[in-house]
RNA sequence: GCGGAUGUGGCGGAAUUGGUAGACGCGCACGGUUCAGGUCCGUGUGGCCGUAAGGUCGUGGAGGUUCAAGUCCUCUCAUCCGCACCA
């Protein structure tokens, strides 16, 4: 017998489906009248550094699993892989080495593929693609300017967040505690001219259509609903004391305008150098806006920080009371946010509480809890609730918090004080970058007509061959002088190309729409045909992404839908995401030395093992423990199912897989029920619970299971029928998380190609058995076991349990209060 | 502070519908085979008491509902993650 040799089995199959063009799936060639079930299984692009890890590993096995699992049940399926293979690691890694960007990127790709191939996923390689590919980026410049002609890709001076160590700035969600999400600087605000793609405009769809994604996980989607940041409220102009200028808030809580006693001014505030010019106040306060300017974002970001803050001087009136109050400036209040301004109420509010008591400013109570009384010592009252009544405040006194605030509402608008009005924390996009290694944005600034995009024709873009890709503070392309002047396509006046390049995640944020045209260099892709395979319906990813990519992602489609590009809203119907993998405790990485490279794994116990491995871990939502005994498990697994079919398949003759024989009894029948009672578990963790730990654990029990009958049955005509029914069934079940030992197996079986064959089908009356374990319990603890036939009546049931030596020894002497029997299951008995 | 999750043997974890807690695997112990390979096969393995039969406790903690609770309810503790001076 041969032994079980990974490495070659696994190069022979892969070469095998390599040859076949196994996993192939072309696009239909009538979508419209194409009834044909399909599946859409993704897994997120990889960006292509040159090892594979152990996320990539878990993620794309799981993605694989789904893939081989809908193929044999009858689908279509669609299952791509490509790379994301703009960004700053190839760079840095060019300038570090003295190479260039693409060959790095080239090089890395060529590893990365290698590896993949030897993990023996089904992929669909004649979809490959990569962002950095001209043929993909053109696109990617295509998209774009779409968004440039619906005024969504736009270019202003504003506030920005610049890492001086990767010489760019970066958009918000890249900002994590102040730091550079990439490289872990402290960021700098800067005021820069940038391009931004208008998200805010999508802000309440992309809250509102979350309602359509069922299947997501809640944590992502209360991210994003966190992230976005609705709130209703208020705007409400304040007039300046002699001046005629006016400022509006914005205010969750108008109802509380009565307590407003003061009025605070984010330093950042425009308005601000115009209030104090020529007044005493103006030396204090300029100079506490410049040492707030001079502060890092990571400092002004840091936790419990005292408050601080300079009186203006100047006073604006209350609209409702009338009464003139104090302006502050103070970094507690965001220039970014709502209006860069507020009202304080320090009587409901924390924050303008702690203020109010730091500088001795008046304390207003103006919302008493239903039941309780006005009482201006307590400390703050921002607990109140919706229906707490109003005090205070005059016209309104008595109303409930919920009424007040649309009374207050209707009040300002009548009296042009205010309106409704809902605020977001969602910025718009930053996407404009000042590095080499991006897509190149195809506007042309010309002297006369302003931004004028790059004419269809002439996309895509490419990016010119630099010496010097080193960051300067400014785009490496702007020393590109040749490339960088071009006529202006409008005028044909002397004109200068924009220089920045953009952001990787525009890049990532529509590749799942080009898997399905990744050659057509006519159109960005063909709608029909992405309308028959989207949206994706099974995304697999790590929840690193739950705001970027994901919210972007969305933005994307809901654009493309609107330009009526694509006919759907929303582009991930179901979304896993996946947990990360630890060791010792810690994130897998190279700074820590913890890393395991999937190379090693393979070398040693095979693609199989280790597939089977990262998904026998745990539950794959959770995050795992990486062990390196663990890998043992499947490994020995895989052997023991090597050594048992192997035998079954020589010494009994037969088909790959027979079908279930009658007349079996005894440990056939028993093996023959654990066969179909597998099948009927593995099929549904995998389908609909994505529970593979588990149906791993299934296979394993039914190889116990075969190796326990195997010596009483292999001689049986029946029985062994039942050991070969067994024994192919379980290189069905196994062959989604173990392909190439199945494939192989199955071939000594006497079958072929498994990959294609049809999923095993349950026969429901191999479920159950027509015995069953009588649970036998006393005052609700189990006291014995009985094996009973099932369907026996109910009191034939209890009789039988009492006689039990045990029941009858706990019950004697004792008045029996209840008798409680499940059918099929367990007998209690209540005794007193 | 707001939001999301997670707590079960020495370890990773299972228990899908309130009904046998600990499936499956790692590790460990003993025995065997082969004999120096991170081998294979068998048996056992939650704690405590007991030679055993058996008993008893047991799913972070405290209460509760129920004939019956890892699972439902109330309170509470711990850990992890996300957001956070968002008005």
């Amino acid at each position: 017998m041969e032994r079980y040799d990974p490495q070659a089995i696994e190069a022979r199959w892969q070469a095998v489906w390599a040859d076949e063009r196994a996993f192939e799936t072309p696009n239909p060639t009538d979508p419209a009248n194409d009834e044909r079930p399909r599946a859409y299984v993704l897994e997120m692009l990889p960006y292509p550094s040159g090892d594979l890890h152990m996320g990539h590993v878990t993620n794309y096995t799981m993605g694989d699993v789904v893939s081989h699992f809908r193929r044999r049940t009858g689908f279509q399926v669609l299952h791509p892989m490509g790379y994301d293979s703009f960004g700053l690691p190839a760079e840095n890694a060019a300038i570090k080495s003295g190479g260039k960007p693409a060959e790095v990127t080239a090089h890395n790709i060529a590893r990365i593929r290698e590896q993949m191939l030897r993990m023996g996923w089904s992929i669909d390689w004649s979809r490959e693609l990569s962002t950095s590919d001209p043929a993909y980026y053109r696109w990617t410049q295509w998209i774009f300017l779409q968004m440039f002609e619906r005024g969504l890709a736009y270019k202003r001076t504003a506030a920005v967040k610049w890492c001086p160590q990767d010489q760019t700035v970066l958009a918000n969600e890249q900002v994590v505690d102040g730091c550079c999400e990439r490289c872990g600087a402290e960021v700098e605000a800067r005021d820069l001219d940038q391009w931004f793609f208008r998200i805010t405009d999508y802000a309440d769809r992309l809250l509102d259509d979350m309602d359509q994604l069922e299947n997501w996980p809640e944590r992502v989607l209360t991210m994003q609903r966190n992230w976005i940041g609705r709130s209703h409220g208020a705007e409400v102009v304040f007039r300046v004391v002699d001046s005629e200028a006016e400022i509006p808030v914005f205010t969750t809580r108008p109802d509380t305008l009565f307590g407003a006693t003061f009025f605070v001014l984010a330093p950042e505030h425009p308005l601000i150098s115009e209030l104090v010019q020529g007044t005493a106040a103006e030396a204090e306060v300029m100079d506490y806006v410049r040492r707030r300017s001079a502060e890092s974002v990571a400092d002004r970001m840091r936790d419990d920080r005292p408050k601080t803050g300079v009186d203006t001087g100047r006073r604006v009136v209350n609209p409702v009371t009338l009464e003139e109050i104090p302006v502050w400036v103070s970094d507690y209040v965001l220039v970014e946010y709502g209006t860069g301004a507020i009202m304080a109420v320090p009587g409901h509010d924390d924050r303008d509480h702690a203020f109010a008591t730091l500088f001795g400013l008046p304390i207003r109570q103006v919302v008493a809890a239903a039941d309780g009384e006005v009482d201006v010592q307590v400390e703050a009252y921002t607990s109140a609730g919706e229906d707490a009544l109003l005090v205070n405040s005059g016209q309104f006194d008595g109303l409930a918090v919920s009424e007040a605030k649309s009374a207050v509402a209707a009040w300002l608008a009548e009296e042009g004080r205010g309106e409704t009005k809902t605020a977001y924390r969602l910025r718009d996009w930053l996407v404009s970058r000042q590095r080499y290694w991006g897509a190149p944005i195809p506007i042309i600034d010309c002297p006369s007509c302003g931004l004028v995009p790059v004419p269809d024709a002439d996309l895509p873009v490419v990016l010119p061959e630099i010496e010097d890709y080193a960051p300067k503070g400014r785009s490496p392309l702007a020393a590109a002088e040749e490339w960088r002047s071009v006529p202006c396509p409008t005028c044909g006046a002397a004109a200068l190309r924009e220089t920045d390049t953009m952001d990787t995640f525009v890049d990532s944020s529509w590749y799942y729409l080009r898997y399905i045209s990744a050659h057509d260099d006519t159109q960005v892709f063909d709608k029909a045909a992405v309308d028959w395979w989207l949206p994706v319906g099974q995304y697999i990813g790590g929840v690193e992404h739950a705001i970027l990519h994901l919210l972007y992602s969305r933005f994307f489609t809901k654009v493309l839908f609107d330009a009526g590009f694509v006919g759907f809203e929303e582009p991930f119907a179901n979304l896993f995401t996946q947990g990360m993998i630890y060791k010792d405790g810690a994130k897998m990485s190279k700074s820590k030395g913890n890393v395991v490279a999937p190379d090693a794994i393979v070398n040693r116990y095979g693609a199989d093992a280790l597939r089977m491995y990262v998904l026998f871990m745990g539950p794959p939502d959770q995050d795992k423990e990486w062990s390196d005994n663990g890998v043992l498990g499947p490994s020995r697994f895989l052997d023991r199912l090597w050594k048992a079919v192997q035998r079954i398949a020589s010494e009994v003759p037969g088909e790959a897989l027979p079908a279930a024989p009658s007349g079996a009894e005894g440990a056939a029948l028993d093996l023959l029920r654990l066969t179909h009672q597998t099948t009927k578990r593995v099929t549904e963790d995998i389908d609909r619970r994505l529970q593979f730990n588990t149906a791993i654990a299934a296979s394993m029990e039914l190889l116990n299971g075969i190796e326990k009958a195997r010596d009483e049955l292999i001689g049986d005509p029946v029985g062994g029928q039942v050991l070969r029914h067994a024994a192919g069934t379980l290189v069905c079940l196994v062959q989604p998380f173990a392909p190439h030992i199945a494939e192989e197996l199955w071939e000594q079986l006497g079958g072929s190609r498994l990959w294609e064959s049809p999923w095993p089908v349950v026969d429901p009356t191999l479920l159950v058995s027509d015995t069953f374990t009588c649970v036998a319990q006393v005052n609700g603890k189990v006291r014995e076991r009985i094996e009973l036939p099932r369907g026996l009546p109910q009191d034939e049931v209890v009789r039988l349990v009492r006689e039990l030596p045990k029941i009858a020894e706990h019950i004697a002497g004792r008045e029996v209060v209840k008798e409680i029997v499940i059918p099929d299951k367990l007998v209690n008995i209540v005794v007193k």
